[in-house]
DNA sequence: CCCGGCTACCTTGTGTAATAAGGTATCACG
DNA sequence: CGTGATACCTTATTACACAAGGTAGCCGGG
């Protein structure tokens, strides 16, 4: 398996909000958008349970819009709490981040692309 | 619960593997260096099982050091496999890093200082 | 000698979370 | 109607960190 995976956790879903954030959104597109993005490894089965999370919490509300050729997209916009918490995890994760690199810079004296 | 503990999930292995990296050292030295790093959160609970599991990998080997004041303390060095590890952990982590960055900057401009 | 506190190790039970695999339904095409 | 793309959702599995608890050596005070 993938360490990769591992390192997500705790990460999707702020990513998920982020995204969400920038642009209103719908799960089968995200999986794509993340991709493009670099996060290739994100299945759908992982953001559905997600999306449903961050519903749940208030932090994005879902509404359907009719699709030209398909089903109806469920589409996610943030709400006011939501950009409130993708702020405050903007800044966990930064720290963490910081963190982090601050002991892999350790290990040859400072370099890390 | 910290959402920070779910955000080093897959993170602390390499990590731990970082600080043996720098130097030699031990479980009970290392909870202390990391909260001097900023990783404030991580417990002995935690870094035993995931020493052990790098061990039985044989990205690290232990060994026993007489202390002064105290029981006789477990010193792990990194091998070469470890070495090599870490490298790999580094990269996948400046892609992640980099990815999830991206995506956080996207939703106000490219501002995450 | 016994106790409390510090150092230092290790294990078990619990909760969180992503994944793989599978299921439902709509639309277009032949 | 069958196939394939789009699009949604759920269940069983597995990985992982944490809290709490346990063992044990050393030291100082009573």
């Amino acid at each position: 398996m993938e360490h990769s995976s591992q390192l997500l956790k705790g990460v999707l879903d702020m990513v998920l909000l982020a995204l969400i954030a920038e642009e209103p959104s719908y799960g089968y597109e995200m999986v794509d958008k993340l991709q493009q993005k670099g996060l290739e490894l994100v299945s759908e089965g992982s953001i559905y349970p997600l999306l449903s999370r961050l519903q749940k919490k208030g932090y994005i509300a879902g509404y359907f819009v009719e699709s030209a050729g398909g089903p109806p997209r469920k589409y996610y916009r943030i709400e006011k709490s939501g950009r409130q918490q993708l702020a405050d995890w903007s800044e966990e994760w930064n720290r963490l981040s910081a963190g982090v690199g601050g002991v892999l810079d350790g290990h040859n004296g400072g370099n890390h692309g």
